[in-house]
DNA sequence: GGATAATACGGAGTATCACTCCGCTTCGGC
DNA sequence: GCCGAAGCGGAGTGATACTCCGTATTATCC
C-alpha cells in the first residue's frame, strides 16, 4: 500500500501527497473537502481512499518528512546552551504549519499513522529535556511529555483564537515564568 | 425567543436545555448529535432549532449560568493573595466543565451568542491581572489577553491528550516557569 | 505482440450530522 | 367555543468522510 507495484498507481500516490500540501496550505488540514484533494489530483475519490486508509493517514504523509527533519534537528540543537528552548520554538512551528494539524495530532491514537510519526520527536523532546535538567537549566521536575503537551497548547491557542499571539510570546510566559 | 410565549414553549425550552446539559455531561458538548439532545428532551429537531439559532446558542445556554457565576467569583478573590493564581484555576476548571466546551468557545465568535457570555469573565480576568501587576506578583507586561490564552491553552490540552495531566500541574509550570 | 491475471481507477452511493421548511396542531385572548 | 397567532414534528437538505464494485489499465508470460 505504501508503494505501490504499478506505475499509475505510484503516480497518483504522488499527485494526491501533493494535492493535499497545497490545499492544506491553503484552508487547512481540518476542514478541508477531501474530494477536493482528490479532484486537484485529477483522480476519483475512490482513488483517494484506497491509497490513505484515512484522513489521518492523508495528513501523516504530507507531514512526514517535516516531522523526520524536526526530530533530525535534535541531534544539531543537542550541544548549544538553552537547546530545549530551541527546540520548543521549532515543536511549536512544526506543529502549526497547518491549520487543524495540533488537533490532528492530538486526537490521533499513539499507534495510528499520524501518532507513529510523532515518536521520534517525543524521544528527541526527552533526550534533550534530559539534558537541560542534567544542565540545571530548567526544573528538576519537569518531564518530556509536559513539554510536548505545553508546546501543543501553544500551537492550539495560536490557531484558535484571533487575532493569534506570536508563538515566542507566550513561550517566554511559559519558560520564564508569570509569577514575580 | 429567549422568553417564548406560551407555555408549552416555555416548557419545551427548558427541557431542552435540560437535555442538553445531561448529554454534555455523558458524550461532551463537540461530538454530540443533537438530534438526540431533541430526542431525551421529547421534542422534533424542528423545535430544538426554533429555540436555538445554532449548536453554539445552545451551548451558551447550557453554561450560561455557570459562566455568570464565575465572573461573580472574581469579586470575592479580589481581595485575597495570590489572587489571578487562584482565579485561573477556577478559570480552567469551568471551561472545561464539557469536553469540547474551549473549543466552542475559541471559535465563537466574539459577538456569538457563547462568545458574548465570557465578555464578563474576561473583565474580571484584566481586573485581577491589573491588581496582580500593581502587587508585583506578575510580571508587568503581563496581559489578561494572554492569561484567558493560557487558560485555554492548558483547557484543551488536557482534554486533547490521554491520560490528561492535572491542570494543576501544568498551571504551576506556566506560573512559576519552566527554566531555573 | 497478444492473452491473461493482477492491480488500480472512477464516481455514484452511504452514513452521519447540523440545520431547514412547511403543513398541521395547540394555545390562549376574546 | 372561535380563531388567529404561536409553536410543533419530522421528513428533507447539504456537506463530507468514506465505501463498493463494475470497468479500465498495467505488467507478466509466452
Amino acid at each position: 500500500m505504501s508503494t505501490p507495484r504499478r506505475t499509475d498507481a505510484r503516480r497518483n500516490r504522488a499527485r494526491l501527497v501533493a494535492a493535499a500540501a497545497e490545499l492544506f496550505d491553503e484552508v487547512g488540514a481540518d476542514a478541508t473537502a477531501m474530494n477536493d484533494v482528490a479532484r486537484r489530483a485529477g483522480v476519483g475519490p475512490g482513488t483517494l481512499w484506497r491509497h490513505f486508509a484515512d484522513k489521518d493517514a492523508l495528513i501523516a504523509e504530507v507531514v512526514g518528512d517535516s516531522l523526520d527533519n524536526l526530530a533530525a534537528l535534535a541531534a544539531d540543537l543537542r550541544a548549544e546552551p538553552r537547546a530545549l528552548r530551541r527546540w520548543v520554538v521549532e515543536l511549536v512551528r512544526h506543529i502549526s504549519r497547518y491549520r487543524g494539524l495540533v488537533d490532528a495530532i492530538a486526537h490521533a491514537g499513539p499507534d495510528g499513522p499520524l501518532g507513529g510519526r510523532c515518536h521520534a520527536v517525543e524521544a528527541a523532546t526527552a533526550d534533550l529535556v534530559e539534558r537541560a535538567r542534567a544542565q540545571g537549566e530548567v526544573r528538576a521536575d519537569l518531564t518530556a511529555t509536559e513539554v510536548v503537551r505545553l508546546a501543543m497548547a501553544v500551537a492550539w491557542v495560536n490557531e484558535a483564537v484571533t487575532p493569534p499571539d506570536t508563538a515566542d510570546r507566550l513561550l517566554s510566559l511559559i519558560f520564564e515564568g508569570v509569577d514575580r
